[in-house]
DNA sequence: GTAAATGTATTACAGGTGTAATCAATGAGG
DNA sequence: CCTCATTGATTACACCTGTAATACATTTAC
């Protein structure tokens, strides 16, 4: 299982939004959100290719870099490990702690219902 | 805020469900799960009074180590900082991707339904 | 009262992480 | 061709983490 370090999710994430991109161009992405010092910024992809989660083809001398996760794929397994350690595997709990501190709103119910529906429906003709 | 590691998070744990214990009743307490030397668990429990997430009253030579930070404080906070970084704050698209794994089951489902009408309760008299 | 045991405190050490700086190779400009 | 700038590779370094071992203090057993 890649692990990927909190730095170096904010460079997945920028691959996952636009791929392939050269250091440069992501540099300048995490411009925006990030502080990061260039060479910082190289570091954090040189480690992303050695374990395994980028990939990269060259372009002259500089490197083009693509994701060989998927965001899918991550939030997925991130997910499991996250509820299994906390909240014993069970999702619900986690949810109700999001509901008692007012951060649902009208969207995320509204997706839940639809969530609940299509679960439902799954049993059904099951 | 206090940073927990995984292997701290194990003994907040126990001490969580029972409080408060001796670092040889924690170490006994952890043995069914954790195949942990006693000297790992000292350095744990020294490491988490440092972080202020454990105190202790002192029992003769022995202390008594009890949780600084609630369960529940610890976990919504780690949840809201985890479904930020993954998820850009909306809690819906994590359950989505348990529900398209199967790793939903008809309590979870129970559960949710019941934190919805909650929701919408609190809504209408609002 | 001295030795053994027991409990905490300190030290150890390798690997990961955040945050870069330096090295080395290579392509571009003159 | 030779030098400079650029780009990836290597090295740096302090702090955190997992996993203990050793040191130190104190109590308990003879």
């Amino acid at each position: 299982m890649i692990e990927i370090s909190n730095a170096e999710l904010c460079v997945m994430q920028i691959l996952w939004q636009q791929q392939p991109l050269s250091a440069n161009e992501v540099v300048t992405a995490l411009g925006n959100a990030k502080d990061w010092h260039e060479k910082t910024v190289k570091t954090l992809l040189n480690r992303l290719v050695s374990k395994g989660a980028l990939g990269f083809d060259k372009d002259g001398r500089a490197y083009l870099y693509y994701p060989l996760v998927t965001e899918q794929d991550y939030q997925l397994q991130q997910s499991r490990t996250f509820v299994e350690r906390l909240f014993a595997g069970r999702v619900a709990p986690l949810v109700a702690g999001f509901a008692s501190q007012n951060k649902l709103n009208a969207d995320d119910v509204q997706q839940l219902k639809q969530l609940i529906a299509d679960w439902e429906q799954e049993q059904h003709h099951d």
